[in-house]
DNA sequence: TACCAACCTACCGAACTGATAGGTATGGTT
DNA sequence: AACCATACCTATCAGTTCGGTAGGTTGGTA
């Protein structure tokens, strides 16, 4: 289950990439329109700017600005960093122990194929698909 | 994510499968060759039996046989019992109380389409597609 | 009657979730 | 230089879930 990390860092990107006019944008205002705990959002965020996909710029007139044009984020590699990853069961998890039992493990193939597709999905999707048309693609980033 | 609670139900239907005999099977055998805590499968199956996949028998020469021939169980009727739904986000579990924002949502698409493309995925895997072919499949239910 | 296995309920520590609180660092504006 | 808005950092917390244990009760067979 996607849990709210992932889910407002992606509403957070969609508002960034449609608001975008150029200029920061501060949390503050994203937080409003998406009826959202700034506090809350400060602590998502990090692993967004240590990744680059968002640039953060301290004091009066800052804020946060994307790093790419909308149609270069996808919903995985959002989903990814914010959920750690979309693994379906944790033998299948990076680093996860080795399992005993895999050579034997009736769901393995199951599982793994569930996981391909899960990735495919997400990673065929981007921010500019989930934007709303009419707003925000007429301006310049 | 999958947790214990689905992977153990299945891996118990899908013992229950492979060495089916006609008779009933004790629990504690299939926790045995599993490698799984007895206690905590007794915690899982109530939810099997209470929706007639399994049938158990009390005492001596008791335990538990499969209520259909393997092919006629789906992963996906497993999965949302024993782990409640499959839903990727809370807003889309069926009692969920109505999200204000659902008609400006622009991920609440994706999220639809994701759900209908697990359940489909799960519900086209059944049990017997999940045994070992040359075990069990020899046996008559 | 003895036994065995399903079944039921309470409890428990650890981890995770969805926050809140209170600060510090950093840059532009005045 | 002072001010102030904003990003950024760390600790804390109540509630829930997870994975499991413990101990008993019910019901059926031998």
């Amino acid at each position: 289950m996607i849990s709210t990390r992932g889910r407002y860092a992606l509403r957070v990107l969609i508002d960034l990439a449609e608001h975008n006019d150029g200029k920061y944008i501060p949390m503050k205002d994203v937080a409003e329109r998406q009826d959202l705990p700034l506090k809350y959002l400060e602590r998502i965020l990090p692993v967004l700017t240590k990744n680059k996909l968002i640039v953060g710029l301290h004091g009066k007139g800052g804020g946060y600005r994307l790093s790419r044009t909308p149609d270069a984020y996808t919903v995985g590699e959002i989903l990814r960093l914010t959920e750690g990853n979309l693994a379906p069961v944790s033998c299948l998890e990076q680093d996860a122990a080795p399992c005993a039992r895999a050579a034997e493990c009736r769901t393995l193939e199951m599982w793994t194929k569930f996981y391909e597709m899960t990735n495919t999905y997400f990673d065929g999707i981007t921010i500019a698909d989930l934007m709303q048309s009419e707003v925000g693609n007429d301006y310049i980033i």
